[in-house]
DNA sequence: ATACCTACACTTACACCGTACATTTACAAT
DNA sequence: ATTGTAAATGTACGGTGTAAGTGTAGGTAT
């Protein structure tokens, strides 16, 4: 599982192997030696490539940000913003042990501005003003970000905790919870993150 | 600053010192060692209250939940779930340091059913379906978590990075962002909050 | 060719971490 | 006064991030 020694370490190499490394171990399973070893070199030698451990993590989110997609010009404004979140939600999906991250570490780099561009250009296409815009995008972000940590660490406040049905749970003390039957189990989560950005494309509309 | 030797140790003393260390040090300083001292105490010792540094975090975030408040009975259902979430927003901005803990991972006891039941008897009182319900609980959990984060760590994808406005960047290639002008500078944070809670309700409104 | 410089991998060492395990202390019940 | 038990302590181990110093290999200037 080591990577083989051909290639020259570079900072590109050492944050990719990082994800790679968290993808499959876990965050708390990262550490520098272990990193080192994946990469066949020492600890140490990863210092020559990043200023410390926090900078590696750092690092490793301006990975993530950049996986991310434009959503194609020519579909209407609300399938854009549809399909930028929709892009968001699947990197959480595609690498739940290090999305937190992103979460908790706001980018320090500049390579997250160009999808706040891409927002209000469509945006303010769409005819809506600047302010508007700009809590628009806050909403959706926020939802997005909330929506897609919620699905990968298993629903905080959920009915029913994090792994059953709300069938554990006593009846008559949580009737209205209980009241939902197996809609718990049966929950289309595709349908569900899109319920949401619905909800909130609708509540814009009528500020146009 | 070390808490005087007077009352005898428990895991609900553990605890609550553990968010006040955390509150004043920040998360990473939070050490048994010195969460131990912090209660004129040896490390070891808090080891027969809590099994692990695991289940202090787990704690410490049924610490913070039992700190909402539940919204008043008599106020208008737009208004009490409004209420509702407008405490959770307030709850991450008197912890700024330990709310992400409660992002990360969801909490493993009973105490936040509660709070999904009082949602769920609210919507269901207004009139909505059981999935709806559900849906929109999550909308809204979603919207709230991830705004609270965001607004904590300084918004994440946020135009003009952390910490400055639009001014630092090259205006020819995020013309946009620039746009917004200082638009950036005077947001006001709770009127943003407000701002998408009542999107989601104004799309909510329509599927009653 | 020789000398030098620079970049980068390696080695060692240190302070701190979570916690297993064994021991001592303190206190309640008999 | 004695015993039992729960809680606090002491010691130790393997792991962590990283500061500091030691090679060493490759390119440049002479």
């Amino acid at each position: 599982m080591v990577e083989s020694k051909r290639r020259p370490l570079s900072r590109r190499r050492v944050l990719e192997a990082a994800v790679k490394f968290a993808d499959r171990e876990g965050l708390d399973a990262l550490s520098m030696r272990k990193l080192g070893a994946q990469l066949g070199v020492e600890a140490m030698s990863l210092y020559n490539h990043v200023p410390n451990k926090d900078a590696l993590l750092d690092g490793m989110v301006e990975v993530l940000l950049g996986e991310l997609e434009v959503p194609s010009e020519d579909a209407g404004w609300e399938e854009r913003i549809k399909e930028a979140y929709r892009g968001f939600r699947r990197l959480a999906r595609r690498h739940p042990n290090i999305f937190p991250l992103l979460v908790v570490r706001p980018p320090d780099t500049m390579d997250g501005v160009w999808l706040v561009e891409e927002f209000m250009k469509t945006m303010r296409g769409a005819g809506f003003d600047p302010a508007i815009s700009l809590y628009a995008f806050r909403t959706f972000s926020g939802y997005a970000m909330g929506y897609a940590m919620a699905e990968i660490r298993g629903f905080a406040m959920e009915p029913g905790g994090g792994r059953d049905g709300a069938a554990t749970l006593p009846a008559e003390q949580f009737p209205h919870i209980s009241g939902l039957g197996d809609t718990l189990d049966e929950v289309d989560r595709d349908a569900e993150f899109e319920f949401g950005l619905d909800l909130i494309l609708a509540g814009l509309r009528e500020k146009l």
